[in-house]
RNA sequence: CGGGGCGUAGCGCAGCCUGGUAGCGCACCACCUUGGGGUGGUGGUGGUCGGAGGUUCAAAUCCUCUCGCCCCGACCA
């Protein structure tokens, strides 16, 4: 492609709505323009990256034995009502009426379509395992889109469903698909990594996240050092604390806090390791308020703490009101000695001896307080986010987590009959009986995984796209393309044979300073650039320069067509 | 949805407080200049000041309503 020919919309200014890098820089290169909220057109250049990631999901699926289909982007409510979710999903779901007033909406994902699909087309076992994938685009209401395509309201999916007869198959599609997923994010040039993940409101038994880690991402992902352990910071459990609780050692006293309300400022004033201190956090429960006791250093997982069956669900923590009902204190004071509501302590607050907590009385604090001794032995479960060092979970591994953050461009998940049980979609096994099948989804986040990669490789000048999703791999750089007969020459025949040969080249014939073209072909992030100018053609060479490299290098001109093909894999 | 902020040329912004002919930089067009990291110059094109209503001799500016967008908290690929 000719510079002349593709719209290169780059832009010098970073626009003032885009807060993160790739949404700036995908902005600025020309890649994407924003139509409404969420929602985005892809111009050529952006769309040529996109297809590349699509094309390498699409092989991978393949692979994987998956098959292609296109269901529709709207979708009646029947079947939505048919699995319960017309009333579970809440305003993201963008509900339509047509002429007739009936109700459709914009597909958010697929399970109804594909159930219903399968529960026409297969009858028989003979026909199991059986997977199917689109690549569409879907639109989910957001509360809060954000960081352009990487939150978008509209966005391009590739989801697959797979059927089976039991969960043995479904287990070993699973697998088959986990795998396919790693090769597809490796092959994208991405650093990434399956977590375990929470099923969270999809349902189901096991499920797995990709993150691509990132420092901006908006998930935080805990990972082990010695062994393959990553898990989502929702799901990561935390070890109990090694031996036993220290027996109290000294008597309980009261001392005045004032305006001493967080752990920071209590520990601070007191002179005391935030460790050796508990927080108590008020929530409401199944049958009242109950309190949630953690050791001043830790952060409640909400999470882990929704799913106790004491705790009223969703979580809601009580208010500044309800607090001062139930413990008689506003919130920086309340302790765990002399509560009337149960109390559920996790694993560490409940092995401390001696330590603070607050008195239930503005401005007092507890020295020295004790479980069993000042206040009663607590209910112990895990409800605290995992920390930088903590001892990994996975069996016998002698590794401590290390907490990363995360873009989860993929998530799987093995569903079970959740679907296929509401919607009926059996099949007939080996002896005639009609059995549910179970399912498997997996879900990636196409037009993510371009921002994704953007956010892992950038620098000042702006995208350094991997080989795999460049747009072009080279750019062809003349300078003087219209003053010189012999750079344009050279030029026009380097770029034919590059094409010739598979290469993806964009070829800068703009009569433009050669500052202008250079900062353009780095914002846009093409990997490799060969510059042809009358400099280097005295010698019979051209300049390569990786986007990485520092360095120019000579390439006789006899060779760069060899050179390059040898350099970009295609 | 709750809290904060912003809507003035394609983009980035000033002007608003204290009402009086709508500005700057970039981009765009023309000509000249320059030609290996966003050259320099001259001249131009482009705006119902988000929309509606009100106050006033007069509204980008003051008031009311409304729409849109952005940022901080509960969801997901």
């Amino acid at each position: 492609m000719r510079v002349s020919q593709i719209l290169l919309a780059t832009v010098r200014e970073i626009p003032a709505e885009a807060e993160t890098l790739s949404h700036q820089l995908m902005l600025r290169a020309g890649m994407i323009r924003k139509l409404a909220a969420g929602i985005y057109t892809w111009l050529p250049l952006g769309l040529r990256v996109l297809r590349k990631v699509e094309t390498i999901v699409r092989e991978e699926m393949t692979r994987a034995g998956a098959q292609e289909v296109l269901m529709p982007a709207i979708q009646p409510a029947e079947l939505w009502q048919e699995s319960g979710r017309w009333d579970q999903y809440g305003p993201e779901l963008l509900r339509l009426k047509d002429r007739h007033q009936r109700d459709f909406c914009f597909g958010p994902t697929h399970e109804e379509v594909i159930t219903d699909l399968v529960r026409r087309e297969i009858k028989s076992y003979r026909q199991l395992p059986a997977n199917f994938y689109q690549i569409q685009m879907k639109f989910r209401d957001e509360i809060r889109p954000r960081f352009g395509v990487m939150r978008a309201r509209e966005f391009l999916m590739k989801d697959a469903y797979s059927f089976h007869l039991d969960d043995a198959s479904l287990k070993e599609t699973y697998e088959v698909m986990h795998a396919a997923y790693s090769r597809i994010f490796e092959r994208v040039g991405l650093e990434f990594r399956p977590v375990a993940a929470d099923t969270g409101t999809i349902g189901g038994a096991v499920s797995h996240e990709f993150h691509v880690l990132a420092d901006s991402g908006e998930d935080a992902i805990a990972i082990c050092n010695k062994c393959d352990y990553a898990a989502n910071i929702e799901l990561a459990q935390a070890l109990p604390p090694l031996g036993k609780r220290p027996a109290p050692g000294r008597p309980m006293q009261t001392v005045d806090t004032p305006n001493q309300r967080t752990i920071e400022e209590v520990s601070r004033y007191l002179e005391i390791d935030p460790t050796q201190t508990a927080k108590t956090l008020l929530v409401k429960g199944v049958g009242g308020a109950i309190a949630l006791v953690l050791r001043g250093d830790h952060e409640l997982n909400e999470v882990k703490a929704a799913k106790l069956p004491q705790v009223a669900k969703p979580l809601i923590f009580l208010t500044p009101g309800e607090i001062e009902l139930a413990a008689g204190c506003e919130v920086g004071s309340i302790g765990l000695v002399g509560l009337k509501i149960p109390v559920v302590a996790d694993e560490s607050a409940a092995r401390l001896a001696d330590f603070v907590c607050g008195a239930n009385v503005n401005g007092k604090h507890y020295l020295n307080a004790n479980w069993g001794r000042d206040a009663a032995e607590p209910a112990v479960a895990d409800i605290r986010k995992v920390v930088e060092g903590d001892p990994c979970p996975a069996g016998n591994c002698t590794g401590t987590l290390t907490i990363r953050r995360g873009i989860e461009v993929g998530h799987i998940f093995q569903l079970g009959t959740k679907y296929s049980e509401a919607m009926r979609a059996t099949v007939l096994d080996e002896s005639g009986k009609a059995v549910v099948m179970p399912m498997g989804c997996y879900g990636i986040g196409v037009s993510r995984v371009v921002a994704a990669a953007i956010e892992q490789n950038h620098d000042d000048a702006g995208i350094i796209w991997p080989d795999a999703v460049a747009p072009f791999h080279l750019a062809l750089v003349p300078i003087g393309y219209h003053k010189s007969a012999r750079v344009k020459e050279v030029t026009d025949k380097l770029y034919a044979e590059l094409v010739r040969h598979g290469l993806d080249v964009l070829m800068d014939d703009r009569d433009e300073r050669p500052g202008v073209i250079f900062a353009d072909m780095d914002l846009i992030g093409i990997p490799h650039r060969l510059v042809i100018g009358d400099k280097g053609l005295a010698k019979e060479a051209v300049e390569y320069k990786g986007r990485r490299d520092k360095q120019l290098t000579d390439i006789p001109l006899a060779d760069v067509v060899a050179r390059m093909r040898g350099l970009i894999p295609l």
